[in-house]
DNA sequence: CTCTCCCT
């Protein structure tokens, strides 16, 4: 951003605005498009607010890149060095100092700042910059400030910046009432070219086609070309290359080493460049001297599937916001071009959805349990971790042993918590001490943790960098930070052997991912999915493997990157494996119950034996989980208006009485059926079993008679009979009924009621013939209004029957006029 | 046969 523009950037005259909002709230809304200059000029605005002094503001920037800029460029307007007046603060790098009041900090240091000081204490306000992007970690950032600021923090001040003019949802977690700023943006006018490709052209023949274009435009400079991946990328750079254009060519994504990205940014000298890029140049870089964008309009994004916890990537049209930002690289520094690959007609979503509705939570479920939340609804989200995605991340912690049974953080995930690494490679750092591993395990953290791609053995990979660590320097800056974390001094070479402990660590961080052998290249993961291998991969006919890098397809999934293990290894690691677990299964074949002893791990069998003979309780479980599969058979007619009955009775004194629904009596049959079935082999003697008794026999002597004197299975009728009420109606929140010959409630003046006359009954008046004339519960109305009429018309048909004129006074009876 | 970012 050229400086001489400093004092007209947009964003000027909104600054007395935004210190007057923040001085009367403590949240504000700033909308403000890119080159409005928000990032630099409004938080040293605030730094001089009354309610800053003496305290520090924060500013949460997503980029390192970014963040590290940002505070270069404010401290330069204050004609101070970097760690001054301001800092920044980042993993690995940090330049603060005593007298530093504006920290900018990237996400995952708020998040620690946030858990370790939930008091905040000396931190006046926090900004959150680039809001939009509603990456997981700014919306927790967002969340748990919200929590203090509410619960201790009032003067706590929180900004919120963002690009888009989605303020409903903005209000909707910071307060209807929060005010809202709006700032324009400043970008150099750019012509839109729509240029769509049928769907018979391959992508990267259209997309090579309007470089073509481009490149003969006499003001084009250099072109940047945003495909949706590293394939298409690929192909398109070797037409280019394979071209006549006088041009320079450079692929761009993030699977490249960091020197060749920076290299890919920087102009050269003489010639027009093209990049290929992925959707990294639309925000996380900025390329130079670029006036023209060609945008394919697609994204590959990773969607998290929370029945196996894999993740399967999807190429998609982009959101219109997205694709806005794309064009708007073409104006960064002078006027520009964008070439869009499709039709203006091509209707685009507005927004993308945020990160938090699609990826994988287990990160973010272990700082939630860190914060002491036992679930996500006690904190305010702008989107709430959807509840498939977060079941899916608390089973793991559990599988993992970061979270007990009960969903709290277990001495093992506090451990955990503290290493920068997601859970999974957290886990198998706290644990690889107990192997005597500590620096493999830092050494091979670094590896997965990063973002240089492995393909082809890891082993041999992890090898390589061990025995020359100078080669790769992200990666041994990153093993070297992991073990002054473990208090281990990098050695000048890391110990070449034993790499043996490799699958163990392995296996640790990918317990769901263990894959047993099917056939050749096929493995059954103890996540219960299918993944393969090429048949020709040197693992393909392993027994035993820990799928380390998976990513899931339609039906089966593909293995990029695992390791051999045996089977001594996985039940000596899993101690819940060690345990025979006696199965009772059902043959068809054989016509009977057939025992087995089973080591299990999730859904694989690691090793298995028959049992000559079952065991009363293997029987009686096999027998249980029958019975779960046909429920019909327990929920008879006698059960139903058990059921009934308690429904209604704990409706209306609910937390006294227990819970009969057919959940509840299923999860407890060990408790209250399972007793009586000692000695049973055959699921016919259960359906025979006097199930409703066993139930009442759940109730103490006291409370049976209190239930049926609410509940009352009959209820005399005028006539001296004893009719039935039914209470299956309760079970889904309706009264009881009561149905009974139209003649047999003569003298019944009102409704008879249950639950000591809290709820009177449905009546079913019933012709002769036993078909119902009347569904009333205000008997004594329909005496006076509805009867004459039923009496006009039934007296003909049933003559042999009484129809007196009044009702409330007539003999109830059962029987016709004269027997 | 692989989106992207981040962590005391």
């Amino acid at each position: 951003m050229p400086i001489l523009a400093m004092s007209t950037l947009p964003i000027e005259q909104h600054l007395k605005p935004i210190q007057a909002a923040l001085s009367a709230h403590n949240r504000l809304i700033l909308i403000a498009q890119p080159g409005a200059g928000k990032t630099t000029r409004v938080p040293l605005t605030l730094l001089n607010s009354q309610w800053a002094q003496g305290q520090k503001i924060v500013l949460l920037e997503p980029r390192r890149v970014a963040a590290r800029l940002a505070a270069s460029f404010m401290a330069a307007q204050l004609d101070e060095p970097v760690g001054k007046t301001v800092g920044y603060r980042m993993r690995g790098d940090s330049k603060v100092g005593p007298h530093t009041r504006l920290e900018v900090v990237t996400q995952g240091v708020l998040t620690r700042m946030l858990q370790d000081d939930p008091l905040l204490e000396g931190v006046a306000g926090i900004i959150f910059d680039e809001f939009h992007e509603r990456s997981i970690e700014a919306d927790l950032g967002l969340a748990l400030s919200l929590d203090i600021q509410q619960s201790i923090r009032d003067d706590l001040r929180l900004m919120v910046m963002s690009a888009t003019l989605d303020v409903a949802a903005l209000k909707s977690v910071l307060g209807s009432d929060t005010s809202v700023i709006e700032s324009t943006g400043r970008e150099f006018p750019i012509e839109t070219y729509y240029r769509p490709f049928s769907s018979d052209e391959a992508l990267d023949t259209a997309a090579y086609r309007v470089v073509t274009e481009a490149l003969a435009n006499a003001d084009s400079r250099d072109v940047l070309v945003i495909l949706p991946g590293v394939a298409e990328i690929t192909r398109l750079v070797q037409m280019l290359e394979n071209s006549t254009f006088d041009i320079e060519v450079c692929a761009l994504h993030g699977g490249m080493p960091i020197e060749a990205q920076q290299a890919a940014l920087k102009l050269h000298e003489t010639r027009r460049r093209v990049i290929v890029s992925t959707a990294i140049a639309e925000s996380s870089v900025t390329v130079d001297g670029v006036n023209v964008v060609i945008d394919a309009g697609l994204e590959r994004v990773p969607l998290f599937q929370p029945r196996t916890g894999l993740t399967r990537l999807t190429t998609r049209r982009v959101n219109r916001a997205s694709a806005d930002q794309r064009r708007g690289r073409a104006g960064r520094q002078q006027p520009g071009v964008c070439y869009r690959l499709w039709s203006q007609e091509q209707p685009l979503v507005a927004y993308g959805e945020p990160e938090i509705a699609q990826a994988d939570l287990s990160k973010l479920a272990l700082e939630v349990a860190v914060w002491g939340a036992r679930s996500p609804e006690e904190l305010i989200w702008m989107t709430p971790p959807p509840n498939g995605a977060w079941q899916s991340s608390q089973a793991l912690l559990r599988q993992l042993g970061v979270l007990d049974a009960a969903g709290l953080l277990t001495p093992l995930g506090k451990q955990s918590a503290r290493w920068p690494l997601e859970p999974r490679l957290a886990v198998m750092l706290s644990k690889a001490k107990s192997l005597n591993a500590l620096p493999l395990a830092c050494a091979l953290a670094a590896l997965l943790e990063g973002r240089e791609r492995v393909s082809g053995s890891l082993r041999d990979a992890l090898a390589q960098r061990l025995s020359q660590p100078r080669r790769f320097p992200q990666w041994q800056r990153e093993t070297k930070r992991l073990m002054d974390m473990a208090s281990l001094q990098m050695p000048h070479k890391l110990p070449l052997e034993p790499l043996e402990p490799l699958s163990y660590l392995l296996a640790m961080a990918y317990p769901d991912r263990v894959g047993q052998f099917i056939s050749p290249g096929r493995f059954k993961l103890a996540n219960g999915k299918t993944a393969t291998l090429s048949v020709s991969h040197p693992l393909a006919n392993e027994v035993f493997i820990v799928a380390v890098s998976v990513e899931s397809a339609s039906s089966e999934a593909a293995i990029y990157l695992a390791e051999p293990i045996t089977q001594a290894a996985l039940i000596d690691l899993y101690p819940a494996t060690q345990q025979w677990e006696e199965r009772v299964t059902w043959s068809d074949a054989q016509g009977k119950l057939l025992g087995e002893a089973v080591q299990r791990h999730g859904e694989l069998v690691l090793a298995s034996r028959l049992l000559a003979e079952l065991s009363g309780e293997a029987v009686q479980q096999a027998l249980l989980r029958a019975l779960k599969q046909r429920p019909a058979a327990l929920f008879n007619g006698k059960v139903k208006q058990l059921q009934g009955r308690m429904a209604l009775v704990a409706s209306i004194y609910s937390n006294v009485w227990p819970d009969w629904s057919e959940s509840a009596l299923l999860d407890s049959l060990d408790v209250w059926l399972a007793p009586y079935m000692t000695g049973m082999t055959r699921f016919s003697q259960i359906e025979k079993m006097p199930f409703h008794t066993y139930l009442m026999a759940t109730l103490s002597w006291d409370e049976q008679t209190h239930f049926e004197r609410l509940t009352p299975s009959t209820i005399m009728a005028p006539s001296g009979n004893r009719a039935a009420i039914d209470y299956e109606p309760c079970l889904t929140g309706r009264p009881p009924v009561l149905a009974l010959k139209l003649q047999e409630a003569f003298g019944w003046q009102d409704t008879p009621a249950v639950a000591d006359g809290h709820v009177p009954v449905v009546i079913h008046l019933l012709s002769p013939a036993k078909r119902p004339l009347q569904v009333t519960q205000d008997l004594r109305s329909f005496w006076l209004n509805g009867y004459p009429e039923v009496r006009k018309e039934m007296r003909g048909r049933y003559p042999k029957h009484p129809w007196p004129e009044d009702p409330i006074t007539a003999q109830a009876t059962a029987s016709t006029k004269r027997r």
